[in-house]
DNA sequence: CTATCCACCTGGCGGC
DNA sequence: TGCCGCCAGGTGGATA
């Protein structure tokens, strides 16, 4: 479950029952994901009091007392659950337990192992190699067409390619990026340097929308994958283009939406709606 | 700079 | 039932 809306979703299910907790211990199940675990992982973060949890684009900072920050990153099969009261016995791929003083586990699951759970020190935060070369919040100020027009300047890539850069803008993917471009009205295979100034300040605006909607629907489920607390996102049904190949595009009822692989991903989009 | 292929992994699905 | 190929919400590296 990993695109911003569902890490954001991650995040506010963690907040009430991370924040001001002392973690008493953490266990690992192996020796760490698509990076190893940092040595002596569980014994830095046992007897830690949470802060505070943030999201910066995909990746979720928690951070600690004593300046230690934990950096989470659900990859593409990675899920977080709240466990309390009747915990269950680890699963097969349950590969991380964050234990609380008042019994609450925070459960990491991935199987694929494409996750990454890492620590960092807070004054590094902002250099470090995971982070440092990651575009602005697309729900923030720093992120507008002006910025954006920027980024693609003179950039010969697809535009869908290039809102899959994290390095362009934070946070978005596969799905939401096909949604961001049916709702401008721009064809996914549009070169980065052909996009103008008032398409740009539409993208702007359909991905902060979104984004935005997703995020209030609480992400997208897919595969029955769960939110911390249990629940399902819904996003899903609001989806006009994702997953919809060889269906009637619904607001123009014209044309069939088609899906196309660009960089070895599939994007799907409307060719009467999308220019 | 860009496109393409590949790697990292497991699991679910449809086809035979 | 089983085997097989293909697909999947991500990212980074090698290569041409």
């Amino acid at each position: 479950m990993p695109e911003l809306p569902e890490v954001e979703t991650v995040k506010r299910s963690l907040v009430p029952h991370l924040e001001n907790t002392v973690l008493s211990s953490v266990i690992t199940r192996r020796k760490g994901l698509r990076i190893p675990f940092p040595e002596q992982f569980c014994q830095k973060l046992s007897g830690k009091k949470i802060i505070n949890i943030t999201r910066r684009g995909k990746y979720l900072l928690i951070y600690l007392e004593k300046d230690l920050v934990l950096i989470i990153h659900l990859g593409m099969s990675g899920h977080i659950r709240v466990l309390q009261k009747n915990i269950p016995v680890p699963s097969k791929h349950d590969h991380i337990d964050f234990v609380t003083q008042n019994g609450v586990t925070i459960r990491y699951n991935d199987p694929r192992r494409f996750g990454i759970v890492t620590l960092a020190k807070r004054e590094t935060i902002g250099s470090h190699k995971l982070l440092r070369n990651i575009g602005p919040e697309p729900l923030s100020n720093s992120f507008n067409a002006v910025v954006l027009m920027k980024k693609l300047n003179g950039r010969n890539i697809a535009i869908k390619c290039a809102l899959l850069d994290q390095k362009i803008v934070a946070g978005l993917g596969n799905i939401y990026v096909s949604e961001s471009l049916f709702r401008s009205g721009i064809s996914p295979k549009r070169l980065s340097k052909n996009i103008s100034f008032k398409k740009a300040e539409k993208l702007v605006k359909m991905i902060r929308i979104v984004l935005t909607d997703a995020i209030n629907a609480g992400g997208s489920t897919l595969n029955d994958h769960r939110r911390p607390d249990g629940k399902l996102g819904y996003f899903q049904y609001q989806f006009l283009v994702y997953g919809k190949n060889g269906e009637l595009c619904g607001y123009c009822e014209k044309a069939k939406i088609q899906k196309i692989i660009q960089a070895g991903r599939s994007t799907f989009f409307c060719s009467n709606c999308q220019r």
